[in-house]
DNA sequence: GCTGAATCGAGAACAGTGCTCTCCCAAGAT
DNA sequence: ATCTTGGGAGAGCACTGTTCTCGATTCAGC
Protein backbone atom coordinates (compact mmCIF):
# COMPACT_ATOMS: atom_id res chain seq x y z
CA UNK A 1 0.00 0.00 0.00
CA UNK A 2 2.32 2.41 -1.45
CA UNK A 3 1.68 5.94 -1.75
CA UNK A 4 -0.67 7.37 -4.11
CA UNK A 5 1.13 9.57 -7.08
CA UNK A 6 -1.86 10.69 -8.44
CA UNK A 7 -4.87 12.61 -7.88
CA UNK A 8 -7.27 10.35 -8.99
CA UNK A 9 -5.74 7.43 -7.43
CA UNK A 10 -5.47 9.46 -3.75
CA UNK A 11 -9.59 10.50 -4.88
CA UNK A 12 -10.19 6.60 -5.05
CA UNK A 13 -8.76 5.09 -1.65
CA UNK A 14 -9.78 8.37 0.00
CA UNK A 15 -13.30 7.30 -1.33
CA UNK A 16 -12.72 3.63 -0.85
CA UNK A 17 -11.95 3.89 2.79
CA UNK A 18 -14.88 6.56 3.00
CA UNK A 19 -17.70 4.23 1.54
CA UNK A 20 -16.28 1.21 4.16
CA UNK A 21 -16.74 3.77 6.94
CA UNK A 22 -19.97 4.83 6.20
CA UNK A 23 -21.14 1.16 5.70
CA UNK A 24 -19.58 0.02 9.12
CA UNK A 25 -21.48 3.08 10.60
CA UNK A 26 -25.10 1.57 9.03
CA UNK A 27 -23.59 -1.61 10.21
CA UNK A 28 -23.35 -0.41 14.14
CA UNK A 29 -27.12 1.13 13.47
CA UNK A 30 -29.08 -1.83 11.30
CA UNK A 31 -27.17 -4.99 11.19
CA UNK A 32 -25.80 -6.64 8.28
CA UNK A 33 -29.56 -7.39 7.31
CA UNK A 34 -29.97 -3.82 6.89
CA UNK A 35 -26.70 -2.46 5.43
CA UNK A 36 -28.07 -0.66 2.02
CA UNK A 37 -25.21 0.30 -0.82
CA UNK A 38 -28.09 2.77 -1.92
CA UNK A 39 -28.30 4.43 1.62
CA UNK A 40 -24.22 4.88 1.84
CA UNK A 41 -24.51 6.31 -1.82
CA UNK A 42 -27.15 8.61 -0.61
CA UNK A 43 -25.70 9.69 2.92
CA UNK A 44 -22.13 9.90 0.77
CA UNK A 45 -23.77 12.41 -1.83
CA UNK A 46 -23.50 10.45 -4.92
CA UNK A 47 -25.57 7.84 -6.84
CA UNK A 48 -25.49 3.80 -5.57
CA UNK A 49 -24.10 3.02 -9.36
CA UNK A 50 -21.25 5.15 -8.42
CA UNK A 51 -20.61 3.03 -5.70
CA UNK A 52 -19.87 -0.30 -8.32
CA UNK A 53 -16.70 1.34 -9.42
CA UNK A 54 -15.11 0.92 -6.20
CA UNK A 55 -16.93 -2.31 -4.88
CA UNK A 56 -18.30 -5.24 -7.54
CA UNK A 57 -21.45 -5.95 -5.57
CA UNK A 58 -22.20 -5.56 -2.01
CA UNK A 59 -21.45 -8.80 -1.03
CA UNK A 60 -18.08 -7.91 -1.83
CA UNK A 61 -18.12 -4.61 0.27
CA UNK A 62 -19.44 -6.77 2.98
CA UNK A 63 -16.38 -8.84 2.31
CA UNK A 64 -14.30 -6.19 2.72
CA UNK A 65 -15.87 -5.06 6.28
CA UNK A 66 -15.13 -8.71 7.11
CA UNK A 67 -11.48 -8.61 6.71
CA UNK A 68 -11.47 -5.27 8.27
CA UNK A 69 -12.96 -6.62 11.20
CA UNK A 70 -11.31 -9.74 11.76
CA UNK A 71 -7.89 -6.86 11.42
CA UNK A 72 -9.44 -5.14 14.05
CA UNK A 73 -10.03 -7.82 16.22
CA UNK A 74 -6.47 -9.27 15.89
CA UNK A 75 -4.72 -6.16 16.34
CA UNK A 76 -6.87 -5.36 19.68
CA UNK A 77 -6.09 -9.34 20.50
CA UNK A 78 -2.11 -8.69 19.77
CA UNK A 79 -2.27 -5.44 21.79
CA UNK A 80 -3.10 -6.95 24.82
CA UNK A 81 -0.75 -9.82 24.30
CA UNK A 82 2.32 -7.76 23.64
CA UNK A 83 3.49 -7.14 27.16
CA UNK A 84 6.18 -7.79 29.41
CA UNK A 85 3.95 -9.82 31.48
CA UNK A 86 3.64 -13.64 32.38
CA UNK A 87 2.15 -16.32 30.00
CA UNK A 88 -1.19 -16.34 32.36
CA UNK A 89 -1.52 -12.74 32.81
CA UNK A 90 -1.13 -12.93 28.45
CA UNK A 91 -3.52 -15.00 27.74
CA UNK A 92 -6.09 -13.81 30.30
CA UNK A 93 -5.54 -9.86 28.73
CA UNK A 94 -6.40 -11.47 25.06
CA UNK A 95 -9.18 -13.19 26.07
CA UNK A 96 -10.63 -10.28 27.73
CA UNK A 97 -9.67 -7.53 25.01
CA UNK A 98 -11.30 -10.54 22.45
CA UNK A 99 -14.78 -10.62 24.23
CA UNK A 100 -14.09 -6.34 24.89
CA UNK A 101 -13.91 -5.78 21.32
CA UNK A 102 -16.84 -8.14 20.40
CA UNK A 103 -19.20 -6.28 22.92
CA UNK A 104 -17.90 -2.70 21.37
CA UNK A 105 -18.51 -3.78 17.69
CA UNK A 106 -21.34 -6.56 18.21
CA UNK A 107 -22.49 -6.11 14.53
CA UNK A 108 -19.20 -6.81 13.04
CA UNK A 109 -18.43 -9.46 15.69
CA UNK A 110 -21.42 -11.04 14.15
CA UNK A 111 -20.51 -10.67 10.78
CA UNK A 112 -17.70 -12.61 11.11
CA UNK A 113 -18.47 -15.19 14.06
CA UNK A 114 -21.85 -15.31 12.68
CA UNK A 115 -24.01 -16.86 9.95
CA UNK A 116 -21.96 -16.07 6.87
CA UNK A 117 -24.44 -14.12 4.78
CA UNK A 118 -22.72 -13.24 1.48
CA UNK A 119 -23.41 -16.47 -0.26
CA UNK A 120 -20.58 -18.45 0.80
CA UNK A 121 -17.48 -16.27 0.86
CA UNK A 122 -14.28 -16.54 -1.00
CA UNK A 123 -11.74 -17.36 2.03
CA UNK A 124 -8.44 -16.89 0.45
CA UNK A 125 -8.63 -13.14 1.42
CA UNK A 126 -10.21 -13.92 4.54
CA UNK A 127 -8.35 -16.54 6.23
CA UNK A 128 -5.11 -14.72 6.98
CA UNK A 129 -6.95 -12.16 8.84
CA UNK A 130 -8.89 -14.39 10.81
CA UNK A 131 -5.96 -16.26 12.04
CA UNK A 132 -4.25 -13.16 13.99
CA UNK A 133 -6.35 -13.35 17.24
CA UNK A 134 -6.35 -17.09 18.13
CA UNK A 135 -2.76 -16.33 16.84
CA UNK A 136 -1.95 -14.39 19.38
CA UNK A 137 -3.52 -16.30 21.74
CA UNK A 138 -1.17 -19.09 21.41
CA UNK A 139 1.91 -16.77 21.33
CA UNK A 140 1.01 -16.69 24.90
CA UNK A 141 1.28 -20.16 24.89
CA UNK A 142 4.07 -20.18 23.34
CA UNK A 143 5.79 -17.77 25.92
CA UNK A 144 3.81 -19.87 28.73
CA UNK A 145 6.26 -22.52 27.21
CA UNK A 146 8.96 -21.06 26.34
CA UNK A 147 9.51 -20.01 30.49
CA UNK A 148 8.17 -22.80 31.88
CA UNK A 149 4.88 -21.86 32.97
CA UNK A 150 3.10 -24.49 31.49
CA UNK A 151 2.11 -27.70 33.23
CA UNK A 152 3.65 -30.59 31.63
CA UNK A 153 0.92 -31.91 28.73
CA UNK A 154 -1.36 -34.34 29.09
CA UNK A 155 -1.30 -38.06 27.77
CA UNK A 156 -0.98 -38.24 23.66
CA UNK A 157 -2.96 -41.78 24.47
CA UNK A 158 -6.52 -40.74 23.27
CA UNK A 159 -5.56 -38.73 20.20
CA UNK A 160 -6.39 -40.64 16.96
CA UNK A 161 -3.78 -40.25 14.33
CA UNK A 162 -5.70 -38.11 11.91
CA UNK A 163 -6.06 -35.51 14.70
CA UNK A 164 -2.48 -35.59 15.70
CA UNK A 165 -1.46 -34.67 12.15
CA UNK A 166 -3.84 -32.40 11.72
CA UNK A 167 -2.76 -30.63 15.16
CA UNK A 168 1.36 -30.89 13.87
CA UNK A 169 0.52 -28.85 11.14
CA UNK A 170 -0.95 -26.11 13.49
CA UNK A 171 1.92 -26.58 15.80
CA UNK A 172 4.33 -26.16 12.85
CA UNK A 173 2.49 -22.56 11.86
CA UNK A 174 1.84 -21.27 15.29
CA UNK A 175 3.37 -22.50 17.98
CA UNK A 176 6.22 -24.47 16.55
CA UNK A 177 7.91 -26.69 20.13
CA UNK A 178 4.69 -26.76 22.00
CA UNK A 179 3.25 -30.44 22.79
CA UNK A 180 0.62 -31.18 20.73
CA UNK A 181 -1.94 -32.29 23.36
CA UNK A 182 -1.35 -28.65 24.69
CA UNK A 183 -2.10 -27.01 21.13
CA UNK A 184 -4.98 -29.25 21.14
CA UNK A 185 -6.27 -28.55 24.49
CA UNK A 186 -5.84 -24.35 23.28
CA UNK A 187 -7.81 -25.13 20.46
CA UNK A 188 -10.51 -26.15 22.30
CA UNK A 189 -9.81 -23.46 24.99
CA UNK A 190 -10.31 -20.61 21.95
CA UNK A 191 -13.77 -22.74 20.41
CA UNK A 192 -14.91 -22.25 24.33
CA UNK A 193 -13.81 -18.76 24.43
CA UNK A 194 -16.10 -17.76 21.06
CA UNK A 195 -18.77 -19.47 21.73
CA UNK A 196 -19.29 -17.83 25.10
CA UNK A 197 -18.72 -14.21 23.39
CA UNK A 198 -21.51 -15.33 20.61
CA UNK A 199 -23.67 -16.73 22.96
CA UNK A 200 -23.66 -13.38 25.14
CA UNK A 201 -23.64 -11.20 22.21
CA UNK A 202 -27.01 -13.38 20.88
CA UNK A 203 -28.97 -13.47 24.01
CA UNK A 204 -28.44 -16.89 24.37
CA UNK A 205 -27.53 -16.34 28.15
CA UNK A 206 -30.80 -14.47 28.73
CA UNK A 207 -32.54 -15.83 32.10
CA UNK A 208 -29.03 -18.06 33.01
CA UNK A 209 -25.98 -16.19 33.56
CA UNK A 210 -26.79 -12.89 32.21
CA UNK A 211 -24.86 -10.46 32.76
CA UNK A 212 -21.86 -12.60 31.85
CA UNK A 213 -18.93 -10.70 32.99
CA UNK A 214 -18.89 -13.36 36.27
CA UNK A 215 -18.92 -16.18 34.25
CA UNK A 216 -17.11 -15.09 31.53
CA UNK A 217 -14.04 -14.10 33.88
CA UNK A 218 -14.62 -17.58 35.92
CA UNK A 219 -14.79 -19.51 32.28
CA UNK A 220 -11.49 -17.91 31.10
CA UNK A 221 -9.70 -18.61 34.58
CA UNK A 222 -10.81 -22.75 34.42
CA UNK A 223 -10.15 -23.01 30.83
CA UNK A 224 -6.63 -20.78 31.12
CA UNK A 225 -5.87 -24.03 33.78
CA UNK A 226 -7.44 -26.37 31.07
CA UNK A 227 -4.45 -25.30 28.67
CA UNK A 228 -2.13 -25.54 31.69
CA UNK A 229 -1.51 -22.73 32.46
CA UNK A 230 -0.65 -21.66 36.00
CA UNK B 1 -53.67 -27.69 19.98
CA UNK B 2 -56.83 -29.16 20.30
CA UNK B 3 -58.58 -30.79 16.65
CA UNK B 4 -59.53 -28.20 14.59
CA UNK B 5 -63.63 -28.34 14.96
CA UNK B 6 -64.51 -26.20 11.29
CA UNK B 7 -63.35 -26.77 7.81
CA UNK B 8 -61.63 -23.08 7.88
CA UNK B 9 -59.74 -23.92 10.71
CA UNK B 10 -58.00 -26.89 9.40
CA UNK B 11 -57.87 -25.61 6.18
CA UNK B 12 -55.72 -22.69 8.34
CA UNK B 13 -53.97 -24.81 10.56
CA UNK B 14 -52.36 -27.02 7.49
CA UNK B 15 -51.70 -23.83 5.31
CA UNK B 16 -49.71 -22.46 8.27
CA UNK B 17 -47.34 -25.42 8.40
CA UNK B 18 -47.25 -25.20 4.45
CA UNK B 19 -46.13 -22.50 4.56
CA UNK B 20 -43.32 -22.96 7.02
CA UNK B 21 -42.15 -25.92 5.21
CA UNK B 22 -42.47 -24.25 2.39
CA UNK B 23 -40.06 -21.49 4.12
CA UNK B 24 -37.77 -24.40 5.40
CA UNK B 25 -36.86 -25.90 2.14
CA UNK B 26 -36.18 -22.38 0.98
CA UNK B 27 -34.30 -22.23 3.84
CA UNK B 28 -32.21 -24.92 2.88
CA UNK B 29 -31.18 -23.91 -0.22
CA UNK B 30 -30.58 -19.94 -0.60
CA UNK B 31 -30.14 -19.54 3.85
CA UNK B 32 -32.31 -17.07 5.73
CA UNK B 33 -30.70 -14.30 3.62
CA UNK B 34 -32.73 -15.28 0.50
CA UNK B 35 -35.70 -16.21 2.06
CA UNK B 36 -38.78 -14.75 0.28
CA UNK B 37 -42.31 -14.31 1.10
CA UNK B 38 -42.88 -13.65 -2.65
CA UNK B 39 -41.11 -16.68 -3.65
CA UNK B 40 -42.99 -18.93 -0.68
CA UNK B 41 -46.21 -17.74 -1.57
CA UNK B 42 -45.63 -18.34 -5.41
CA UNK B 43 -44.40 -21.75 -4.56
CA UNK B 44 -47.73 -22.68 -2.83
CA UNK B 45 -49.72 -21.13 -5.87
CA UNK B 46 -51.13 -17.76 -3.51
CA UNK B 47 -50.39 -14.64 -3.79
CA UNK B 48 -47.62 -12.60 -1.41
CA UNK B 49 -50.78 -10.63 0.70
CA UNK B 50 -52.58 -13.81 1.42
CA UNK B 51 -49.47 -15.03 3.44
CA UNK B 52 -50.11 -12.19 5.65
CA UNK B 53 -53.46 -13.57 6.48
CA UNK B 54 -51.02 -16.13 8.29
CA UNK B 55 -47.63 -14.04 9.70
CA UNK B 56 -47.80 -10.65 9.83
CA UNK B 57 -44.55 -10.19 8.90
CA UNK B 58 -41.09 -11.96 7.43
CA UNK B 59 -39.47 -11.69 11.00
CA UNK B 60 -42.31 -13.49 12.82
CA UNK B 61 -41.68 -16.32 9.72
CA UNK B 62 -38.32 -16.54 10.80
CA UNK B 63 -39.08 -16.46 14.36
CA UNK B 64 -41.42 -19.69 13.79
CA UNK B 65 -38.83 -20.96 12.07
CA UNK B 66 -36.60 -20.44 14.82
CA UNK B 67 -38.72 -21.78 17.70
CA UNK B 68 -39.37 -24.95 15.44
CA UNK B 69 -35.33 -25.47 14.96
CA UNK B 70 -35.18 -24.94 18.21
CA UNK B 71 -37.82 -27.71 19.20
CA UNK B 72 -36.06 -29.90 16.93
CA UNK B 73 -32.55 -30.09 17.75
CA UNK B 74 -34.12 -30.14 21.30
CA UNK B 75 -36.26 -33.71 20.40
CA UNK B 76 -32.68 -34.90 18.61
CA UNK B 77 -30.96 -34.37 22.01
CA UNK B 78 -33.69 -35.81 24.07
CA UNK B 79 -33.67 -38.45 22.03
CA UNK B 80 -30.61 -39.31 22.19
CA UNK B 81 -30.14 -39.00 25.62
CA UNK B 82 -33.33 -41.27 26.74
CA UNK B 83 -31.34 -44.39 26.82
CA UNK B 84 -30.57 -47.17 29.85
CA UNK B 85 -26.70 -45.98 29.32
CA UNK B 86 -24.34 -44.25 31.53
CA UNK B 87 -23.96 -41.02 32.34
CA UNK B 88 -21.13 -40.78 30.25
CA UNK B 89 -22.42 -42.45 27.30
CA UNK B 90 -25.73 -40.06 28.00
CA UNK B 91 -23.08 -36.82 27.87
CA UNK B 92 -21.45 -38.06 24.56
CA UNK B 93 -24.36 -39.42 22.45
CA UNK B 94 -26.25 -35.99 23.60
CA UNK B 95 -23.23 -33.87 22.53
CA UNK B 96 -22.52 -36.04 18.74
CA UNK B 97 -26.74 -35.47 18.40
CA UNK B 98 -26.38 -32.16 18.52
CA UNK B 99 -23.76 -31.80 15.82
CA UNK B 100 -25.00 -34.42 13.96
CA UNK B 101 -28.50 -32.49 13.82
CA UNK B 102 -26.62 -28.94 13.31
CA UNK B 103 -25.05 -30.50 9.96
CA UNK B 104 -28.14 -31.97 8.86
CA UNK B 105 -29.50 -28.68 9.13
CA UNK B 106 -26.83 -26.17 8.97
CA UNK B 107 -29.18 -23.09 7.83
CA UNK B 108 -31.43 -23.71 10.79
CA UNK B 109 -28.63 -24.05 12.93
CA UNK B 110 -27.43 -21.19 12.02
CA UNK B 111 -30.71 -19.57 12.38
CA UNK B 112 -30.70 -19.99 15.61
CA UNK B 113 -27.31 -19.67 16.93
CA UNK B 114 -25.70 -17.44 14.15
CA UNK B 115 -26.68 -13.80 13.76
CA UNK B 116 -29.62 -12.33 15.16
CA UNK B 117 -30.98 -11.51 12.18
CA UNK B 118 -35.01 -10.06 12.66
CA UNK B 119 -34.42 -6.95 14.42
CA UNK B 120 -33.77 -8.52 17.81
CA UNK B 121 -36.20 -10.82 18.71
CA UNK B 122 -39.28 -11.20 21.20
CA UNK B 123 -37.31 -13.93 22.97
CA UNK B 124 -40.46 -14.83 25.63
CA UNK B 125 -41.63 -17.62 23.08
CA UNK B 126 -37.72 -19.03 21.71
CA UNK B 127 -36.33 -19.48 25.32
CA UNK B 128 -38.53 -22.09 26.33
CA UNK B 129 -37.59 -24.42 23.28
CA UNK B 130 -34.26 -22.87 23.26
CA UNK B 131 -33.45 -24.55 26.72
CA UNK B 132 -34.48 -28.12 25.48
CA UNK B 133 -31.07 -29.09 24.10
CA UNK B 134 -28.90 -28.02 27.11
CA UNK B 135 -31.39 -29.21 29.35
CA UNK B 136 -31.05 -32.52 27.63
CA UNK B 137 -27.10 -32.36 28.12
CA UNK B 138 -27.53 -31.62 31.83
CA UNK B 139 -29.91 -34.20 32.23
CA UNK B 140 -26.89 -36.80 31.61
CA UNK B 141 -25.28 -34.64 34.45
CA UNK B 142 -28.18 -35.45 36.90
CA UNK B 143 -28.29 -39.01 36.48
CA UNK B 144 -24.74 -39.18 37.05
CA UNK B 145 -24.84 -36.97 39.92
CA UNK B 146 -27.63 -39.93 40.81
CA UNK B 147 -25.51 -42.88 39.90
CA UNK B 148 -22.23 -41.61 41.54
CA UNK B 149 -20.99 -41.27 37.58
CA UNK B 150 -19.39 -37.83 38.91
CA UNK B 151 -16.01 -37.13 40.41
CA UNK B 152 -16.03 -35.14 43.08
CA UNK B 153 -17.06 -31.05 42.55
CA UNK B 154 -13.73 -28.82 42.34
CA UNK B 155 -13.04 -25.85 44.96
CA UNK B 156 -15.77 -23.24 45.11
CA UNK B 157 -13.07 -20.43 46.32
CA UNK B 158 -12.79 -18.91 43.32
CA UNK B 159 -16.39 -18.67 42.22
CA UNK B 160 -17.16 -15.22 43.08
CA UNK B 161 -21.16 -14.45 45.12
CA UNK B 162 -22.98 -12.91 42.27
CA UNK B 163 -22.02 -16.17 39.64
CA UNK B 164 -22.35 -18.11 42.08
CA UNK B 165 -25.94 -16.85 42.67
CA UNK B 166 -26.85 -16.95 39.01
CA UNK B 167 -25.38 -20.62 39.12
CA UNK B 168 -28.00 -21.11 41.95
CA UNK B 169 -31.10 -20.05 40.31
CA UNK B 170 -29.56 -22.91 36.83
CA UNK B 171 -29.37 -25.45 39.79
CA UNK B 172 -32.67 -25.13 41.18
CA UNK B 173 -34.62 -25.29 37.63
CA UNK B 174 -32.38 -27.60 35.72
CA UNK B 175 -30.26 -29.66 38.06
CA UNK B 176 -31.80 -29.79 41.79
CA UNK B 177 -28.84 -30.95 43.54
CA UNK B 178 -26.19 -31.00 41.42
CA UNK B 179 -23.06 -28.61 43.05
CA UNK B 180 -22.70 -25.68 41.73
CA UNK B 181 -19.00 -26.02 40.59
CA UNK B 182 -20.08 -29.04 38.51
CA UNK B 183 -23.22 -26.62 36.68
CA UNK B 184 -20.62 -24.09 36.30
CA UNK B 185 -18.54 -26.68 34.15
CA UNK B 186 -21.40 -28.02 32.32
CA UNK B 187 -22.07 -24.48 30.88
CA UNK B 188 -18.75 -23.91 30.26
CA UNK B 189 -18.67 -27.39 28.68
CA UNK B 190 -21.98 -26.42 26.56
CA UNK B 191 -20.54 -23.51 25.25
CA UNK B 192 -17.51 -25.45 23.70
CA UNK B 193 -19.88 -27.80 21.89
CA UNK B 194 -21.54 -24.80 20.38
CA UNK B 195 -18.75 -23.28 19.86
CA UNK B 196 -17.16 -26.30 18.18
CA UNK B 197 -20.07 -26.26 15.69
CA UNK B 198 -20.33 -23.25 14.81
CA UNK B 199 -16.85 -23.02 13.72
CA UNK B 200 -17.61 -25.94 11.77
CA UNK B 201 -20.17 -24.83 9.81
CA UNK B 202 -19.08 -21.30 9.22
CA UNK B 203 -15.81 -22.98 8.17
CA UNK B 204 -13.44 -21.24 10.43
CA UNK B 205 -11.90 -24.85 10.56
CA UNK B 206 -10.87 -24.66 7.43
CA UNK B 207 -6.94 -24.95 7.09
CA UNK B 208 -6.57 -26.42 10.62
CA UNK B 209 -9.34 -29.38 11.75
CA UNK B 210 -11.18 -29.52 9.18
CA UNK B 211 -12.69 -32.09 8.64
CA UNK B 212 -13.78 -31.74 12.04
CA UNK B 213 -14.94 -35.06 13.06
CA UNK B 214 -11.77 -36.23 14.97
CA UNK B 215 -11.38 -32.98 16.80
CA UNK B 216 -14.98 -32.69 17.65
CA UNK B 217 -15.02 -36.22 19.26
CA UNK B 218 -11.71 -35.49 21.14
CA UNK B 219 -13.57 -32.03 22.23
CA UNK B 220 -16.13 -34.02 23.39
CA UNK B 221 -14.16 -36.31 25.85
CA UNK B 222 -12.28 -33.97 27.35
CA UNK B 223 -14.66 -32.02 28.39
CA UNK B 224 -16.96 -34.49 29.44
CA UNK B 225 -14.00 -35.10 31.79
CA UNK B 226 -13.57 -31.44 32.50
CA UNK B 227 -17.08 -31.37 33.62
CA UNK B 228 -16.47 -34.53 36.22
CA UNK B 229 -17.92 -37.29 33.69
CA UNK B 230 -15.50 -40.40 34.48
C1' DG C 1 0.75 21.07 -24.60
C1' DC C 2 -2.13 18.12 -27.21
C1' DT C 3 -4.62 13.83 -28.04
C1' DG C 4 -6.42 9.18 -27.30
C1' DA C 5 -7.54 6.23 -23.59
C1' DA C 6 -8.88 5.01 -19.21
C1' DT C 7 -11.69 6.36 -15.24
C1' DC C 8 -15.58 7.95 -12.92
C1' DG C 9 -20.15 10.00 -11.67
C1' DA C 10 -25.10 10.64 -13.08
C1' DG C 11 -29.29 8.93 -14.56
C1' DA C 12 -32.50 5.70 -16.21
C1' DA C 13 -34.13 1.23 -16.19
C1' DC C 14 -35.07 -3.79 -14.74
C1' DA C 15 -36.35 -7.22 -11.77
C1' DG C 16 -36.90 -8.14 -7.48
C1' DT C 17 -38.41 -7.36 -2.38
C1' DG C 18 -41.62 -6.50 2.12
C1' DC C 19 -45.73 -4.62 3.11
C1' DT C 20 -50.47 -2.13 2.92
C1' DC C 21 -54.90 -1.32 1.23
C1' DT C 22 -59.09 -2.21 -1.08
C1' DC C 23 -62.28 -5.31 -3.06
C1' DC C 24 -64.99 -9.36 -3.17
C1' DC C 25 -66.38 -14.04 -2.44
C1' DA C 26 -67.23 -17.92 0.53
C1' DA C 27 -67.57 -20.03 5.04
C1' DG C 28 -69.46 -19.75 9.70
C1' DA C 29 -72.69 -18.16 13.18
C1' DT C 30 -77.27 -16.52 14.48
C1' DA D 1 -81.85 -16.38 5.32
C1' DT D 2 -79.22 -12.85 7.11
C1' DC D 3 -75.03 -10.96 8.89
C1' DT D 4 -70.38 -11.14 10.26
C1' DT D 5 -66.05 -12.80 9.69
C1' DG D 6 -61.92 -14.84 7.28
C1' DG D 7 -59.14 -15.16 3.57
C1' DG D 8 -57.54 -14.72 -1.32
C1' DA D 9 -56.58 -11.45 -5.44
C1' DG D 10 -54.77 -7.49 -7.20
C1' DA D 11 -52.85 -2.98 -7.41
C1' DG D 12 -49.71 -0.01 -5.52
C1' DC D 13 -45.79 2.11 -2.57
C1' DA D 14 -41.25 2.54 -1.30
C1' DC D 15 -37.51 0.29 -1.29
C1' DT D 16 -33.46 -2.91 -2.79
C1' DG D 17 -29.12 -4.72 -5.87
C1' DT D 18 -27.48 -4.48 -10.33
C1' DT D 19 -26.68 -3.12 -15.23
C1' DC D 20 -26.47 -0.03 -18.90
C1' DT D 21 -25.51 4.21 -21.40
C1' DC D 22 -23.74 8.76 -21.65
C1' DG D 23 -21.13 12.75 -20.86
C1' DA D 24 -17.25 14.79 -18.18
C1' DT D 25 -12.85 14.54 -16.10
C1' DT D 26 -8.33 12.92 -15.49
C1' DC D 27 -4.17 10.51 -16.93
C1' DA D 28 -0.31 8.97 -20.04
C1' DG D 29 2.43 9.01 -24.26
C1' DC D 30 4.03 11.82 -27.81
Amino acid sequence: MSAPRTARARARAELTVAIKDEARRQLTETGAHGLSLRAVARELGMVSSALYRYFPSRDELLTALIIDAYNALGAAAERAVAREIDACEQWRRGCHAVRDWARAHPHEYSLIYGSPIPGYRAPQDTIAPAGRAPAALVGALRTGWATGGLRPPPSTAHISDELREQAAVLVRLFAPEVPVPIVLRALIALTQLFGTISFELNGQFVGTVDPADEFFGHAVEEMMFFVGLR
